[in-house]
DNA sequence: CTGAAAGCGCTAACAA
DNA sequence: TTGTTAGCGCTTTCAG
């Protein structure tokens, strides 16, 4: 792999060098790289295969990819990869496009479209070849700019109503149809939805609340708007206090996400709520801990893979070309209901 | 950034068109880019400043990693992005490398060594400027040139014998003591520890089961081999009912990782047992639902951020050459009990 | 203060 | 069947 050169001068060996030691030029080594062995000797072939194993020889994937102009490189760019969705996505997409020899270089933007900014003229000055990410709805001209460009772009998990991007969504609205369905089932009345802030108009959150009222209109359940909520970090202890101190307090509660139940989790335990009898849970996303929670948590699970793999492989078609860049379709997936003792 | 030639031919902007418009040479331009303003008119950055804009030009920087022989980019191998572990580390490591202006390549070796060695060679090829890796303990050959050529090398999580490369670890013999300190404190007489397969070599593993027999001689408790076990993944469950059937059942069992803790809870769990009374229970890895569980758990937790955080540090000073590649220190972290009511 | 020219390592017509 | 040649887009001496 190296070249000794005088005491200690290294040098990298290159096809120079492989085309050099076998006696062919360099273009002949090239073929043999690149399997494109149609129309050449035995002989050149092994003497080549000889050269690269003695001399150690590694090709240079960045010229390459220079010339190529591809660099089999994704990009990825999710909120945070501490969630649970972001690392399961994160592994499916990861594995589809390993299955295609290409890498993913993997970004957090904090949902701070100036990261988000930052990482996206980066990726695109390395020359990835496409781009998965989870909008933070900012940077819209940047976005615009690549979509006009035909550049292969796919958005996971949220909508930016002003730009025509195919986006891998899960069905939020069967999610909380999903939810009041079951608990109207199970004989609650009164339901409640918590999830995170509602500033920022995080797709998810926003369909979820609002399809949530849509679900108690349709199964003929009263609406209160106090236990329609998006709370901020902070605030969920006391609200939660607030919410369960009224004479009339919800008898059930969709958590709206995994952060979401922990801190209803949290609360149950520090105020010695018995689940579900004084207070049924169910939620969106599934938990590590769902089975082995008593009771049970009843969920309603993603699909994170199918949706991981799908947004990979709608990736790849563009970047091969066999699908059109400009489509905007939002691919829904449905969720699926886990029951288990909460509610 | 794109020209339009023709009809609907398109070109990428290059620095070559930037230097025609701005009236200057490609060298000017690339000074500019590079922030070398020192002999610089006023009047020429102008010019390629408006130049740069009205044509969108972005920066190529494949062809600059060609020409310098550094891509910003380094790659990462982890086991599996699904553990909570790595999820962390690569955090520590994203954060920290991107002060720095560097991506990371991810990639999940599933514990194979084929597909590390697979890894390794396209990370080489793509010539990242350095790795962190959790090794599988294969591929040793390649792991040894690497060190001859002085390629900047972090492990992470496992010790190879064979190699000299620095590595970053939980003092997994103070987690044990750390576990049979306290559970004697708390009275406990018949311990135990429950982990993953041993099979494989996993360094974790192998030390938190020898260290936790040597605890135990040191506060002159009972060794019982039959409590100190690696189990395959499908095995926990009759094996935990053999164990918990004995006429002398383990009083404490210390879980080695967080899989074999959800195991022990979900056993727990089916079979109604009570902790701590019945069962204390004590892990290593912090869980997310730590606090929220019933009894809350007692954990022992891994500093992953300063351990990603280190690991990136190390592996960085090696890139700058500011760090003697060719050391083989074995940095331990030491890790933290965190007191809640399971033992 | 700016430009000319060589070259990073590889690919791909086109010749031979 | 193999070699020659001309780049890919950028950096970097070295002249001017």
């Amino acid at each position: 792999m190296l070249i000794r050169k005088g005491l200690s001068e290294m040098k990298r060996v290159t096809m120079a060098d492989v085309a050099e030691k076998a006696n062919v030029s360099k273009s002949t080594v090239s073929q043999y790289l690149n399997n494109r062995f149609d129309y050449m000797s035995k002989q050149t072939r092994d003497r080549i295969k000889i050269a690269i194993e003695e001399l150690g020889y590694q090709p240079n994937f960045v010229a390459r990819s220079l010339k190529q102009k591809s660099t089999s490189t994704i990009g990825v760019i999710v909120a945070n990869i501490l969630h649970t969705f972001s690392t399961q996505v994160l592994r499916a997409i990861e594995d589809y496009f390993n299955e295609h020899g290409f890498h993913a270089i993997v970004c957090n933007s904090y949902n701070d479209p100036v990261k988000e900014l930052r990482y996206l003229e980066m990726l695109r000055a390395k020359q990835v070849d496409g781009l998965i990410v989870v909008p933070t709805g900012g940077n819209l001209d940047v976005y615009q700019r690549m979509i006009d460009e035909q550049f292969p772009l796919v958005f996971m998990d949220r909508i930016v109503e002003e730009l025509r991007v195919d986006s891998i969504l899960l069905d939020n609205e069967a999610a909380s149809f999903i939810a009041v369905q079951h608990l109207k089932e199970k004989g609650y009345y009164r339901l409640g939805i918590l999830t995170s802030s509602l500033k920022g108009n995080i797709t998810p959150r926003i369909e979820r609340v609002k399809s949530f009222r849509k679900a108690l209109q349709m199964f003929n359940l009263p609406i209160y708007e106090d236990f329609i909520q998006g709370y901020e970090q902070n605030e969920y202890q006391f609200r939660l206090k607030e919410l369960l101190s009224l004479p009339q307090p919800p008898e059930a509660l969709l958590a709206g996400n995994d952060f979401s139940l922990m801190e209803i989790l949290q609360f149950v335990k520090d105020h010695r709520i018995v689940i579900p009898e004084q207070l049924a849970v169910i939620s969106v996303d599934e938990v590590s801990f769902a089975d082995i929670y008593s009771p049970g948590l009843t969920t309603i699970n993603q699909p994170t893979f199918e949706m991981g793999t799908q947004a990979a492989e709608m990736l790849w078609k563009k970047i091969k070309k066999e699908h059109n860049q400009s489509t905007n379709i939002i691919h829904r997936f449905k969720p699926e209901l886990v029951v288990r003792d909460s509610c």
